[in-house]
DNA sequence: GTGTGCAGACTAACCAGTCGGTATGTACGG
DNA sequence: CCGTACATACCGACTGGTTAGTCTGCACAC
């Protein structure tokens, strides 16, 4: 058993979903060939069929990660002990900022969700409804205690706020004039500004 | 020569964009083949390789009509004869609804721009960018006038603003409850509260 | 000696683009 | 009017290349 022999003494499965997730990300999942993957990984198909079922199954795994991880950071926030508008700027602002430190895994997950099979698809879209709310019953929760304006339904404010950080993939670079933290700071700003009553 | 062999009497040429354009929207450019088009447009290879150079050149000239449009429509608001948070809100609200009244070519637009070939994807930017700076030009107008508030970089707000835009293909259904003028009044009034100095 | 971890050749399917061919229309000389 | 010449519009079989996934087999661990 001569697994890891890169050297690294990274396991081979993480391997395999780390150059999958550059690839896809770079040049979209239905133009990385499975063949690149796995040598990007330093091993052959033989590995990958060993550990994965499918191209798909890698997908969905970028996914999976990606939705454990923002859920669990704004279960954190949502869950604090602070006032609401605290706990809203705080988890608008750290979703941007994970979001960019971790912008190969967003644009897949924006671009490459329709790639996946209607069933995979379907699972994706429970979970990211799950966040969805989380992030809606904070706004619905500052409405009813007054502190932010009752003008626009929280659903299209969540929807307001999300699609800006969907956007990010599409125009924020590491070497421009902003740090990740700034845009942060912006954009939640900018959302907690417009729910000013 | 026997064009428009179905009856409609629409050329050929503007059946095969069609037929592309649905197609490319359902399942993505990279999985739909050109067999597909030409059999929903009711012609063959022969037929689309005659007018067009390429699939690639299909997507592009889908491109090229959307960015045409936009352009054509944002101009004509900005420089109308108004204070500037109305001009402002009028091109806000437009390019809500004429995104939702082409949610095809949005989805297109937003998800297969990175299957462009980089000459053409940087034809494509050089539009979009004319398009991000115009709207730019009038936040910071109102800015430079006092009436919006300065705390957030107007290309920042540009992008806050696009990003709802763009992930409007994501969530929007023709079907739900709100009509694409309501929707775009509310996302209106949220940058221009967001704005409010 | 048995199972896990992997190698790599192989297969069956698919796909963008090509190309020789046909059919209809238009221009023009006589 | 008619025939020749050329152009436009389109057909559909074919090609060269690529791809996801399979399968046989080997090597090492226990």
């Amino acid at each position: 058993m001569a697994r890891t022999t890169d050297g690294s003494g990274t396991p081979v499965p993480q391997r395999l979903l780390a150059a999958a997730t550059r690839l896809f990300a770079e040049n979209g999942y239905d133009r990385t060939s499975v063949q690149e993957i796995v040598e990007a990984a330093g091993v052959t198909k033989g590995a990958l069929y060993h550990y994965f079922g499918s191209k798909e199954d890698l997908l969905q795994e970028v996914y999976a990660r990606v939705l454990r991880l923002q859920q669990e950071r704004l279960d954190a926030f949502a869950d604090a002990d602070a006032p609401v508008e605290r706990r809203l700027r705080d988890a608008a602002a750290d979703v941007v900022v994970t979001t960019i430190e971790n912008l190969d895994d967003a644009s897949i997950f924006f671009r490459s969700m329709h790639h996946l099979s209607p069933e995979k698809n379907k699972q994706v879209r429970v979970e990211r409804r799950r966040y969805h709310e989380r992030f809606r019953a904070l706004i619905e929760e500052g409405q009813a205690a007054g502190v932010f304006s009752t003008a626009t339904p929280a659903d299209l404010v969540v929807d307001y706020h999300f699609g800006s950080v969907h956007h990010l993939s599409t125009w924020y670079r590491p070497d421009g004039p902003l740090t990740p933290q700034q845009v942060a700071d912006h954009l939640a700003d900018l959302l907690l500004r417009a729910l000013r009553p």
